[in-house]
DNA sequence: CTGTATCCTAGCCGATACTG
DNA sequence: CAGTATCGGCTAGGATACAG
């Protein structure tokens, strides 16, 4: 799992499905092309499940698969360790957002 | 927390304390230059605890710091999670090889 | 035994332009 | 909207030799 914006794609995904173009908003700093690339990784890794709808204009969403899923335990540990990855991100995410309390405690 | 063997070398300090030596037998892929390299910025990260012993021939010792140690908490929801890391390693860590039961569950 | 010092390479990542 | 195509820089990491 190397890819510098992984873990925060994943913190994004929690929320629910995502579309691409939202989760370039989501993270400003990082390519499409990038996004693409992390994209597609994650979903060969099982992590992430790929929907294309038949639309015009396209529209692609992005959800956490079951072992997706799952991986939240660790993304939960690391909180708790004091591992937030957000040096890199701009914007608190909402997975962030969320457990901010948490934090504080 | 950037590095290929990060996350091997922690496992194989879940033991106690091990020298350099030990440590490159036990991962034997990593060259000394770069376990090197990852043990100092384990070490600037507060994970790893270095000891220098004046003896000849020399002796350092590695042991997980406190913080290292809370980290076991991330390695085991990985462990539950399936993610092993296990694919670069040419051997079983005791880690591993200890949690082989937990593993088969 | 425990590292340094060099040199080198693959591949990640960024920027920009372009496509169905 | 959701990507590809292309180019190019940077650096983590590997090989090898050497040092205290």
């Amino acid at each position: 799992m190397n890819g510098k914006w992984k873990i925060l794609i994943l913190k994004e995904l929690i929320r629910g499905p995502v579309r691409f173009g939202l989760l370039n908003k989501a993270i400003p700093l990082i390519s499409s092309k990038v996004l693409t690339q992390q994209l597609k990784e994650l979903e060969k890794d099982g992590l992430i499940i790929r929907t294309v709808y038949a639309e015009v204009p396209a529209r692609v969403e992005y959800n956490l698969s079951e072992m997706g899923t799952s991986m939240l335990a660790i993304l939960t540990e690391m909180r708790k360790w004091g591992l937030h990855n957000d040096s890199l991100h701009p914007v608190k995410c909402s997975y962030c957002q969320q457990c901010e309390p948490l934090n504080k405690a």
